[in-house]
DNA sequence: CCTCGGACTTGACAGTGTCAAGTCCCTTTG
DNA sequence: CAAAGGGACTTGACACTGTCAAGTCCGAGG
């Protein structure tokens, strides 16, 4: 009974490594499998292709990724403009600190999330947090205007962590490593500033 | 002699029909042969392997960027402003326009081009025009905080364009196919106005 | 005419995802 | 207590992939 959840967990965290490793292609079943000490299809015992375990992936994150949300909207206390500007970073910094979750959660052509509910549930979830928190900052906006915000702020935060995954912070922009976190919080910081100013 | 550059454009058309269809993992040598009517190795003749073609779509990709954007800015007139938010338009519709080439420009892990120092150079030659015209329109600001404005309006486009194309935009926020360009403008119009108060 | 090299083709190999059919062993039941 | 059942795997096979190695064809240059 205790294998049953054992090998599962073994199965997602050798995957997890191999996508932090070389990326969401290169996840390969029989390498996980290899990894996990058991045979090549071994791991179809719990998942029933490729798909299913990188679904399982994104759901973890995105489960994750909501309570990050919530977490940190909390910390920042009853400024709801701190709220959201609180989310925007640990958007940024759930990327950083989780990418192969980040890449599962957000690749759609490899991870056809319609397929499966349960990811699909905690999605949502972690969203919903996220929308709520732009609501209540811009309550006193209509709102269609409050929709273009809520979008304006996700694609921001969704664009710099994707920027950065992908290199470009470092290749392009020349900015090392340790600072990618900070001037992708300078941004934000930019950001919402504009709109607390608009706000009132 | 022209049969040189003729296989050549085939595969290369193939290759980007394929990857629009299915992703770009979806690109497989064999097929892309097969689709061009040669045998399964033809395609090494001219590139080394299956990066290299990748390289070469990417490149491609940021060459045609690259005169979109300076065509939406030429477009725009002399209003330094406006052309930004042209720029981040044409920059949206290029994503929508031509995925395959945005994917292949976009997925590091899947394109290093590092090693393609041609794609590389045509990279930086269509970013060259977009911190270009960010510089102008805010060329009263210090410039730290043109850097900061510059990260910000590409993470905003690059946020969207990301979005849209992995499904987001029609998954989560349920906005058909048709609006989805006018609703990333919108976002794109808002942002910019903002920052634009901001600059007076 | 002959050879030389570019533009391919054919063949082979290891590695992959996945279907099908076992094997082992613990639990339940008659 | 033996037999049946089923969960947790393993072994084997297949078609497919990228890529290395070795051909084959053929048009131009000497």
């Amino acid at each position: 009974m205790r294998k049953l959840t054992d090998l599962r967990q073994k199965v997602l965290k050798a995957s997890l490594a191999l996508i932090e490793a070389g990326g969401l292609d290169r996840l390969s079943m029989r390498e996980v499998a290899r990894k996990a000490g058991v045979s090549h299809q071994a791991p179809y015992h719990y998942f029933g292709d490729r798909e299913a375990i990188l679904a399982a992936i994104a759901g973890e994150g995105f489960s994750t990724l909501g309570e990050s949300l919530l977490r940190a909207a909390a910390e920042a206390g009853a400024d709801a403009a701190r709220a959201v500007e609180a989310m925007g970073r640990a958007y940024v910094e759930f990327a950083l600190r989780h990418p192969g979750y980040f890449q599962a959660m957000f690749r759609a052509d490899a991870v056809p999330l319609d397929r499966y509910p349960e990811a699909r549930k905690q999605e949502d979830e972690a969203f919903g947090r996220l929308v709520e928190g732009i609501d209540k900052a811009f309550a006193n906006q209509p709102a269609e205007a409050r929709r273009t915000i809520a979008i304006a702020c996700w694609a921001l935060v969704h664009g710099l962590a994707t920027l950065i995954l992908e290199g470009s912070f470092s290749r392009k922009l020349a900015i090392p490593k340790m600072r990618q976190r900070q001037v992708a919080n300078e941004v934000i910081a930019a950001f919402t500033s504009l709109f607390g100013k608009n706000r009132k």
